[in-house]
RNA sequence: GGGCGAAUAGCUCAGUCGGUUCAGAGCGCCUGCCUUACAAGCAGGAGGUCGGGGGUUCGAAUCCCUCUUCGCCCACCA
């Protein structure tokens, strides 16, 4: 790993671009990333949620990123055998229209090159954004184990997929059939359920005369009406004794002039519009299964491209269907057929690819059958065995399992894995050939045979990710040291797509969840609290941010700024302002390092280091900040282990440990070097605390410090454990009450405007034990601290003009100020001061005189109030006893 | 039409079990400081009726009901 630094050659600018790439390059190079199957005794596992190759990786994919490496991170130093799976998606729709919409601009379409051709301009396409995506994460920071990186087309995968598919069909749960799906006319493909996104429409409602073949008429709305160039029927309510006598009479379809038959049927609802609906059983799934229950013909009207088809009659054939739909609608006003247009919101479905308007439509396609593989992955989240965080995405889950409906898993596309059928083309066999290597001819005729055109939905391969990447179908090492995996971190948006089928494939082909614990992110906005977006170009690029302030910073930021399943809203306007928070902690850590470095000297584990209440006092508080964080992580909270880190390290380390150790630092006031050993080892602690989250400049730190192993790294720990023999209350008591003291001289000085170089001496009365032990130990601190030059004992009453304070930890003090003080204003200030503490003991008291307080409220609550009390009253007396003085004197 | 989430300081957000001098942090703002690690900093401040109303309780930012606003998910009502 190279020669260790020297202690303190760390360069006075915190430069975070020169830092981070040479120690991601060391910890690959030192594979410290990967773990091998054979070693893994205690395995933790994450399979990363694999980001679309269709683009490169935006702050959204930067906040999951950054939220699985620090729960990987932290296992890795904790001991366990981490592994991190890496990997892409192949994204079939996403990526075929990116590639596609290249081509376009040069002018030609995928028909112009070819199945073939159009697939390799794909892969292209695939190599160049993969292994830009790859590269992103690294720069993040990401410990995947990149020799296990996996693509959901590459040949392992894609066998896995082909397994599946042939399993499932020797087990009826895939079939093919003819039914209503999502029809995208853009992408000219099927669509799953779950990839028509719907979404509210300002539409019409046309409502429109039918005539009944032996007179009168009737009246029909729709929303959709060039659909009805494909009725087939009327229907009206079975008890709707509107329409009873027409019921098994004809109607007769405007514009065509097709007789339909009037039929009763349940689903109709009588209360809406005129209680009679026009049945399009191509074009409609309630209209589909009605027809089914009364034997109508279903008769599809459109192209694939969503044009009228020469199922219809002239002038509509060929046309657009909403060009159609203008010209229905204008003949039909014209024949005297149209009632009204009035408007309508209603839900419409889009392609989740393309915003098209998507059409539902009869096919012929493939389905997997979804109600026997939810069985068990809803079994396994009330059994308990599957959590949610936060657990309320569970009823989401729950939810969807219960009215689970068919997949339909194929697509017209090029890109993506070929569906494994064949179908003989002998006209006397016509056999369908499922297989799992591809048939040379039929094995019943002989005859020649002809795969299936189409492609399997992009997501019948994501569903196997946390088994296929570990070599499934294979009975691989891997699989079995690493399957099931521990935590899935992604987002809620794809909770159905993806989540959900991964644990159905789990328990159908490894009889086992796939992970135990699902983590939801939340999404990344701008700061209108606009979802980013690459068409609404208010994205932000990671790499910018590692560029121009370090992925640490990045990283802090994230992960501080969202708790799990809240929205994180960042402004992307203002890249400074965004990530100011996570730069800033940055460069205090690093000043801090600066300082402490040429100051830290080894400290042999086990020894018992100091006796000095500062030493005491840091290592106490390192030691609760470890349980805190280590109880943070336990339940997920990760924006609370950022803020406890920042708390520490700033407000403690810096703020009061590092001030309080310079009067000895390098001094004969520290002849044992006890300062020097208690750095290293509280520096030790934090380092590794906050590793997970900021890896490099942690890294960068700690290599610095003494006793270490030439080629030691953070990385692989260990992790700190909270030491209880570092617990030391006595030392926290004293600190907090010196704090507390010098906090109130400084006010004092900053309210009368003491200049920063003048020293002052303090009176001090009754001051508590623990204050007086500070004051002892920390004299010589004092003028750095608050410009004290000394701290004497207070007359019962002080002969010089000057400043009071009262204590909360016991005590008052007194400083001097002859010169600037302003009586009025001091008169002031201990009235305020004097009224807070009165409204604080009469609301105190207040509780205490209610009965049912005292009898209800547990005992220890009761006297934390009764002590409350008595430090108030004190307050109050040595408050209103000084005014009297003031107003007397 | 159902279900869920959010509303706390100017901004972005924490706040676990209802109870600690509990109304907090960061950013921004004001005042004073280039104090020998850090001006990306230090010290001291200002600023909030915890969205409105009602209820439970000895006690509510926290639990219940309701209303308002915003957001998300699901749903075949023509």
């Amino acid at each position: 790993m190279g020669s260790a630094p020297s202690p303190n050659d760390l360069p006075p600018r915190y430069d975070p671009s020169g830092l981070e790439g040479p120690l991601y390059e060391r910890w690959v190079d030192n594979g410290l990333f990967h773990v091998a199957a054979a070693d893994a005794d205690r395995p933790y596992v994450i399979v990363i949620p694999p980001p679309n190759v269709t683009a490169v990786l935006h702050m959204g994919h930067g906040l999951n990123n950054t939220l699985q490496d620090v729960l990987v991170r932290r296992r890795r130093m904790q001991g366990y055998d981490t592994l991190w799976v890496p990997g892409t998606d192949h994204a079939g729709i996403a990526t075929q229209n990116v590639v596609e919409r290249q081509i376009g601009e040069e002018g030609s379409t995928r028909f112009d090159l070819g199945r073939e051709a159009f697939v390799d301009r794909v892969w292209t396409w695939v190599r160049e954004y993969g292994d830009r995506i790859i590269g992103q994460l690294r720069d993040i920071g990401c410990s995947c184990d990149w020799e296990r990186t996996r693509f959901t087309l590459d040949d392992g995968l894609s066998g896995a997929v082909r397994e599946v598919f042939v399993r499932l069909y020797e087990k009826d749960l895939v079939y093919r059939g003819r039914y209503i799906i999502n029809w995208c006319t853009r992408c000219a493909t099927a669509l799953s359920n779950e990839e028509a996104e719907h979404r509210d429409h300002n539409g019409k409602l046309y409502r429109i005369r039918y005539r009944l073949a032996d007179g009168g008429d009737i009246e029909v709305a729709t929303t959709r009406p060039e659909t009805m160039l494909g009725d087939t029927a009327l229907a009206v309510h079975p008890d709707d004794e509107r329409y009873r006598d027409i019921v098994g009479r004809t109607a007769e379809l405007p514009l065509v002039g097709r007789a339909l038959p009037i039929v009763a049927d349940e689903y109709v609802d009588p209360e809406f519009g005129s209680g009679v609906v026009k049945v399009t059983p191509a074009h409609d799934p309630n209209d589909f299964e009605l027809g089914g229950r009364h034997d109508l013909e279903a008769l599809d009207v459109m192209t694939d491209a969503g044009a009228m088809n020469d199922a219809v009659p002239e002038p509509y054939r060929g046309l657009d269907r909403f060009e159609a739909r203008k010209r229905v609608v204008q003949d039909l006003k014209t024949g005297g057929y149209l009632i009204a247009v009035e408007d309508h919101a209603h839900s419409v479905g889009r392609c989740y690819r393309c915003d098209t308007i998507v059409e539902p439509r009869l096919s012929l396609q493939w389905f997997v059958r979804m109600a026997p593989l939810a069985e068990p992955a809803l079994a396994a989240y009330e059994r308990g065995d599957l959590r949610f965080h936060p657990a309320r995405y569970g009823k989401t889950y729950q939810n969807w399992m219960e009215n689970i409906r068919d997949w339909c898993i194929s697509r017209q596309l090029w890109w993506g894995h070929r569906i494994p059928v064949w179908y003989c083309g002998a006209p006397d066999c016509g056999d369908v050939i499922v297989a799992r290597d591809d048939p040379a001819d039929c094995p019943r005729c002989g005859g020649d045979v002809e795969q299936d055109a189409d492609v399997l939905d992009t997501w019948f391969s994501s569903w196997l990710w946390p088994f296929s990447t570990l070599g499934w179908p294979d009975e691989t090492e891997d699989l079995d040291a690493f399957y099931p995996t521990d935590t899935l971190v992604t987002a809620p948006e794809i909770l159905f797509f993806w989540v959900a089928r991964m644990v159905m494939a789990g328990c159908e082909f490894m009889g086992e969840i796939p992970f135990t614990d699902v983590l939801l992110n939340g999404t990344v906005r701008d700061h209108h609290g606009r979802r980013m977006s690459k068409s609404l170009g208010n994205g932000i690029d990671p790499l910018e941010v590692v560029d121009a302030y370090g992925a640490d910073a990045m990283r802090f930021t994230l992960v501080r700024g969202s708790p799990l399943g809240t929205d994180l809203q960042l402004n992307n306007e203002d890249l400074e302002e965004a990530f100011r928070p996570g730069r800033n902690f940055a460069n205090k850590m690093w000043n801090a390092a600066r300082f402490a470095l040429p100051h830290v000297r080894a400290a042999p584990d086990g020894a018992p280091i100091s006796d000095e209440l500062a030493d005491r006092w840091i290592l106490s508080r390192l030691a609760r900040v470890t349980t805190e964080i280590d109880d943070a992580f336990e339940g997920f909270r990760l924006h609370e282990v950022a803020e406890t880190c920042h708390a520490f390290v700033w407000g403690d380390f810096c703020d009061w440990y590092l001030e309080l150790s310079k009067r000895r630092l390098g001094t004969p006031d520290d002849p044992a070097e006890a300062a020097g050993r208690t750095l290293t080892l509280a520096m030790d602690g934090w380092l590794r605390l906050l590793h997970p989250i900021m890896p490099f400049i942690t890294e960068a730190i700690a290599e610095r410090l003494p006793g270490r192993e030439a080629d030691a790294s953070l990385v692989t720990g260990p992790w700190p454990s909270a030491r209880e023999a570092w617990i030391d209350a006595e030392a926290e008591a004293a600190i907090d009450a010196l704090r507390e003291f010098v906090a109130a001289v400084r006010a004092l000085r900053s309210e009368y405007g003491v200049a920063p170089g003048t020293k002052v001496t303090v009176r001090l009365r009754d001051a508590s034990e623990a204050l007086t032990r500070a004051l002892d130990a920390e004299r010589e601190s004092l003028a750095a601290l608050a410009g004290i030059a000394d701290v004497r004992p207070l007359a019962d009453a002080p002969s010089e003009a000057g400043a009071h304070a009262v204590l909360r930890g016991g005590g008052e003090l007194f400083v001097p100020l002859a010169d600037v003080i302003d009586l009025d204003r001091e008169r002031g200030r201990i009235e305020s001061e004097a009224e807070r503490v009165g409204r604080l003991l009469s609301r105190t008291k207040g509780k205490l005189d209610n009965p049912g307080f005292v009898a209800n409220a547990p005992e220890e609550v009761v006297e934390r109030e009764q002590a409350k009390v008595v430090s108030l009253e004190e307050q109050g007396a040595r408050l209103e006893e000084k005014l009297r003085s003031l107003t007397s004197g």
